[in-house]
DNA sequence: TTGCTATTTAGCAGGTCTTGCGAAGAAAGA
DNA sequence: TCTTTCTTCGCAAGACCTGCTAAATAGCAA
């Protein structure tokens, strides 16, 4: 994603006007390698501006996304993040915290497919879905706890439900 | 995923009853390459049986998913859907009608991934996003109206509005 | 077959995430 | 400063999914 004077400067070759919630949120979104949800950017952008509006984030960032300049991501916990980074690269997803890092996968353009049979690819995702490092230590710890796999539980499990995605923003 | 009679044993050893409900599900969705969501399986099984709650439906098939006998795919359309494949396999996922298919890749278990740093893989889940035949033909046709890519539009053309999602079931 | 009991079903209420809509407000050019 | 056009806010509503509970029923035992 573009630094906030160049989207700023985008924005009103656009025709687009910028506001200082824009403003705001391209500062938040810059660099940013947390990959927010719109409501964890909210309420970060709540903090600097009391008064923004959800809707404002989601208006924003679906523009952003529309230009190119932030890629949506969906690792299946529910809400869309948003990713500044705007490389050729895929994502570590933690099944405890939920937590989303970038990873940069050699080759990933030419994996062997086979029976493509006439789909034209254009993209390519891969999500690496395992144990962050502090979740890793944490389950060994209380490991004799862990998977109750077998049977049918009720209760739902689902990556859905993880608690507390971190979030490392100023 | 097992075939009926099978999963009717299974069930009925784990203690779990043998509802009609349920063995129409297991021979819907025995290998079933539609990977339809749970409306849309509902919506064939109500044709077979009148009155089945849309609430059993995502029951059973959560329940097939905590048993291991579906896999759950999210390709961010929105809705969840099931997979009665278990196969090591992946998706292509056209995004013009939203349609998924399995698709084989070979070596993907051995991806060149640098700096994971401590974090722990369990499942890679890979998604080819692009256009299937029948939709590259389409798209072909009326090529001189497509992609209107530059600008903002307010309208949202993303993959959560997919018109249509073929089903192929009997 | 009948009766019993734990499980399941149906249906609705409610939760989460996201978008549509319109009145009020504000950016930016004249 | 004025005007036009775009934006913001806030609420309503839509899509998807789960929790809850009364009523129904599978499956076992007699």
């Amino acid at each position: 994603m573009r630094a906030p004077a160049e989207l700023t400067a985008m924005f009103r070759a656009s025709g687009l006007k910028v506001t200082p919630q824009r403003q705001l949120l391209f500062r938040l979104m810059h660099e940013n390698k947390s990959h927010p949800t719109a409501e964890s950017l909210f309420s970060v952008a709540s903090h600097h501006m009391p008064g923004i509006s959800l809707r404002t984030v989601y208006q924003t960032l679906t523009d952003l996304s529309s230009m190119g300049e932030l890629r949506l991501i969906d690792v299946g916990s529910g809400a869309a993040r948003f990713d500044p980074n705007l490389d050729d690269h895929h994502h570590l997803v933690c099944q405890s915290c939920g937590d989303v890092r970038d990873i940069y996968v050699s080759g990933s353009g030419q994996l062997d497919v086979n029976e493509l049979d006439g789909f034209a690819v254009d993209t390519t995702t891969i999500l690496f879905h395992g144990l962050c490092t502090p979740c890793r230590v944490t389950q060994k710890v209380s490991s004799t706890v862990a998977k109750p796999l077998v049977g049918i539980s009720k209760s739902n499990t689902s990556s859905k439900n993880i608690t507390n995605p971190k979030e490392r923003m100023s």
